[in-house]
DNA sequence: CGACGCTGTCGAAGCGCTTCGATTGCGGTG
DNA sequence: CACCGCAATCGAAGCGCTTCGACAGCGTCG
């Protein structure tokens, strides 16, 4: 039942090298011999052992994939950037081995050491992540989606989570506001220094200031419903005299718009709003959110890209910050003009 | 940099042969050897070399899972199950690598063709799941998470769906409830006829019609906030008779609930509502919905120890159904007395 | 027209591991 | 005391593939 090259060959009337060589187009090989070995790898129905091809060729054609599995990160999502990853990998031609944050540092070296595969990429980075030594010291191409604070020797994707924040603030500066908010991540999320979090609030903080007036509100808000609507009554309570909100937080965004709403407050009537996150979820708000996008399926093809082409001509290394954009959609307009 | 198998050998002063039965622990090794291999491990940091390994031993120690990227699966849960396959797989000294349902009857193929791993596990089966005959044919041990028409020679694990169905039913019925409503999966769940949704459905009128009466509503819902409140005032408008209701849709729950007490009923005290899924979100709905809870991680770890087991002692056959359990929650009363 | 450089192919040497005899000392048995 | 069986170890033969060096044939150039 096992079909092996020594049979391919004998079929088609060449060595195994040639045949080999047919598979990887490493040398020239006749048309008509090329034709021939296909075919008869075709008849035979031949897949190349991958145990002995890494062995052979010290690769493994996979990628390993550390995903996220806390709390407080929206699964849509990093489901959204592994099945992006997995296709990516698929397109060339390779697999993806999944593990969970929960292997840490040892799952990182026990796929590196035994040859497992032949890249890594990591979701949701640390600004001090414990995983970055030991990806260093790998010598396996990594590549991170998220920003350390030290890349040096890492390649890093991400969306441009700075800009980002700032681009939210001037959206909202140009239509008039000048009393803004932000409603954020989880606590824990900050607490842990999660780059892309962190990020955004200074983005936000810097355009924020320049902008002149008090330094605006900041609500970090847990991703339930309850949570939410907590936000939006201190929100209310707290800062009664904001114009503009911008939001970070997938699972909140509805229920605090909602209950904005529901609270009296016209959407954009009196509170302009605009989302950073998920594109889909921003759309599927009432009122549709003017948002700034996160392009998973970009940054994971970015990411496999750079960790398969980093295999041929060393390791990958720099930051590649992807512009952010707003889409403008019914969330936002000029402020109410005051009483 | 790579420290092969004869170094640890040569180290220990061993033969290559011995270092592997200590590895393996295939043969009696003195407990003094053993230490000694065990030592030069430890100091040369030895990791056996993964392609090696499955070339010479013909096990990779690697699972494949096939995760489903339908929009109308419940992503979250999905995910549980993910992690937990995978977290199970490592103590049982495995890997996972990650299919995507994209990749399809030729992606197993590919796979199981080109021994990367020793067994497959599916989620998210369809009654008549085109992946089955290729899974049959594979001699590969392959799970399904889910339950098919044609179970021959595969394993099956899944939650026993159909009593879920009765469960709730009996649940509702106990407490003097006669007119049931049903609201369920996406349409396209049923179309595609995604074996949970149909058994869970089937139970439900099974028992139902155990109850007399007319034929309770049944009513599918996509996984929208939307839809949901649709569906609400759907059941409001043709079935106002309803008093207990059966919800199978983890998106649809808490935004069904909402809308139904936005409408000016109390629930329980117009209408009791029982959930079926995952108990974190049956949980999170106000008020706490009595609920039939998806064990995903126990699943997960069956799927797994059948699929690892059944690499020794021949493919693993037969169908595991675990018993579902309500827990009753806030939910659930007896119905209002007739005006 | 001999040397040269291609192109297309082959053979053989590993890659690092497992595993199947075979071998060597033992203590114990009859 | 010759013999047996067992525990502990070794050596060698692969597992299926890639890749390097050789080499045969052939058109070309000086």
């Amino acid at each position: 039942m096992p079909v092996s090259i020594a049979d391919v060959a004998r079929h088609a009337g060449v060595s195994p090298s040639t045949v080999s060589y047919v598979l990887s187009g490493k040398r020239s090989i006749s048309e008509d011999t090329r034709r021939r070995v296909r075919e008869s790898i075709q008849v035979l129905g031949y897949r190349p052992h991958a145990g002995a091809r890494a062995l052979a060729s010290s690769r493994s054609n996979t990628l390993a994939l550390v995903v996220p599995l806390r709390s407080d990160v929206h699964v849509p999502v990093a489901m959204r950037f592994a099945v992006s990853v997995v296709t990516r990998a698929r397109d060339l031609d390779h697999d993806v081995l999944l593990l969970t944050q929960a292997e840490g540092a040892d799952g990182l070296r026990r796929v590196a050491g035994s040859s497992m595969v032949d890249a890594i990429i990591v979701m949701d980075v640390e600004i001090d992540d414990a995983r970055i030594p030991v990806l260093r010291e790998l010598a396996l191409p990594a590549v991170l989606i998220g920003v350390p604070a030290d890349t040096d020797g890492l390649a890093c994707v991400d969306l441009d989570f700075t800009e980002a924040g700032r681009i939210c603030v001037r959206h909202l500066a140009a239509l008039g506001h000048r009393r803004l908010a932000f409603v954020g991540e989880p606590p824990a999320v900050y607490e842990r220094r999660t780059g892309f979090a962190e990020r955004t609030l200074a983005g936000f903080r810097e355009a924020a200031r320049e902008l002149g007036g008090p330094a605006p509100a900041v609500l970090p808000c847990e991703q339930t419903r309850a949570a939410a609507e907590r936000a939006a009554a201190d929100l209310l309570r707290d800062h009664p005299e904001t114009t503009g909100l911008v939001v970070q937080n997938e699972a909140a965004a509805e229920p605090l718009v909602a209950a904005l709403r529901a609270a009296g407050r016209s959407v954009p009537g009196d509170l302009s709003v605009v989302a950073i996150g998920a594109d889909d979820v921003a759309a599927a708000v009432t009122p549709a959110l003017s948002s700034v996008g996160l392009p998973a399926e970009e940054l994971a093809e970015r990411a496999v890209d750079l960790a398969v082409r980093g295999l041929d001509g060393g390791t990958p290394t720099g930051v590649t910050l992807l512009p952010p954009t707003l889409v403008d959609r019914s969330s936002t307009a000029a402020p109410p003009r005051r009483a």
